[in-house]
DNA sequence: TACTTTTCACCTAGGTGCGAAGAT
DNA sequence: ATCTTCGCACCTAGGTGAAAAGTA
């Protein structure tokens, strides 16, 4: 199923005659399985990872993009979707529910004349999120159905009260502070902020193939 | 509104490295203005055309395409829109009511280092029609909610018989036989069989913006 | 009379969480 | 007990021709 909220970059600093792929993908945010407790409305460590899953790129469709629509357009993934199952044959990201993940994104400049390229990589690390396949909080359920206009038929009068949206907020901050310090999971190099990738809107609440992964995530700005 | 049937084209003699951008337009076939005889099931010539709408292309969203993507795959132009406003602000290809049209597929392809382009024109003479902004002839009608699947909610016993897809056929012929003999009204210069573009399938049907144009034409292989 | 415009019921296509049923 | 799967009602978004109303 699709990801959502979606995650909405827009970039500067990039040259308007060349070309870009832009793209996202996913990668373990730490070694560990978790599971929801209830009563402290929190997640805990349930023990170590589940295998990793092949790793999948989503190419972002609109590219490649001109540096000049770079400049001007906010790129959103909307259509990114993921599934937790492992033969996936739709070139859906693959994830292990119960899972804590970290979504990047990525832009590539075509070098002319050259197959050589140019690979930079963003985290936004307000994105990070636990991939199920049910939701485990009343209040993200409720957080969802009042944000995703295709969850219209549920708001019975149930619009996220003041209260609430405190609430959401809080727990936002918790899942934050449990996770891994500051290391992504792989090893792999991050950028700074003088990447070229400098706004992100919404997070990554999920969802899965035939089944309901989720999670949550700030909202930030 | 879109136009229904779709023209589907499909390519050789491409080069697989190459890049190439695909796009329709559509032409008057002639100077005149029509209308339709109801006791004779045919279109008579009714004075000379309108003036001359803004002319505009419609490039395929898929562009630019690879050579190779071409020789793989079908193009379709499911996604065309013809209106009859002069002003629209939508994009769409605009068109004269009670005019008879000819659709056109181009393919150009991008020269690597320079600005120059190669052109190549197509015409399928098979998929002239005219425009309306309500169908003229029930045959016609009935043979687009036969095949659309976006009008299966008029298909009550209606599917068409075998006698009527003969009557069909005969109407097609009239139509065909009735348009100007050979040359393109405009002047320019149509490709010969050595085009680039090799198959259509399906034709042009058409409809407008806030109306519905229509027409018929063949529906050859 | 001969079109053109507008609104509408009825579709396709596909994104939601729900809740019963299944799996371990 | 704790997830996962599946079917479903309910949405969004938008493509149909019918038919009533408008235009000239």
């Amino acid at each position: 199923r699709r990801m959502f909220p979606t995650i909405r970059v827009s970039f500067s600093g990039v040259d308007p005659e060349a070309k870009y792929i832009v793209l996202m993908d996913i990668v373990p945010v730490d070694n560990k399985r978790y599971r929801y407790a209830y009563h402290r409305s929190s997640w805990l460590v349930a023990g170590k990872a589940d295998p990793p899953l092949p790793a999948r790129l989503y190419v972002h469709p609109d590219s490649p993009f001109t540096g000049e629509q770079l400049l001007k357009q906010m790129v959103s993934f909307e259509k990114v979707k993921l599934t937790n199952n492992e033969l996936d044959q739709h070139g859906h990201i693959i994830l292990n529910s119960m899972h804590k993940y970290q979504p990047r994104v990525h832009i590539i400049k075509k070098k002319d004349h050259t197959a050589s390229l140019l690979n930079l990589k963003k985290i936004f690390p307000e994105t990070v999120f636990t991939a199920v396949t049910a939701y485990q909080n009343q209040l993200i359920t409720k957080l969802k159905i009042d944000s995703n206009p295709f969850a219209k038929g549920f708001r019975d009068s149930s619009r996220l009260t003041d209260i609430e949206r405190e609430s959401v907020e809080s727990l936002i901050q918790k899942h934050s502070y449990a996770r891994s310090p500051i290391r992504t999971y792989g090893g792999e190099d991050d950028l700074g902020d003088d990447s070229q990738a400098t706004q992100s809107r919404g997070s990554a609440f999920t969802t899965s193939d035939n089944l309901s992964l989720s999670s949550w995530v700030s909202s930030s700005t």
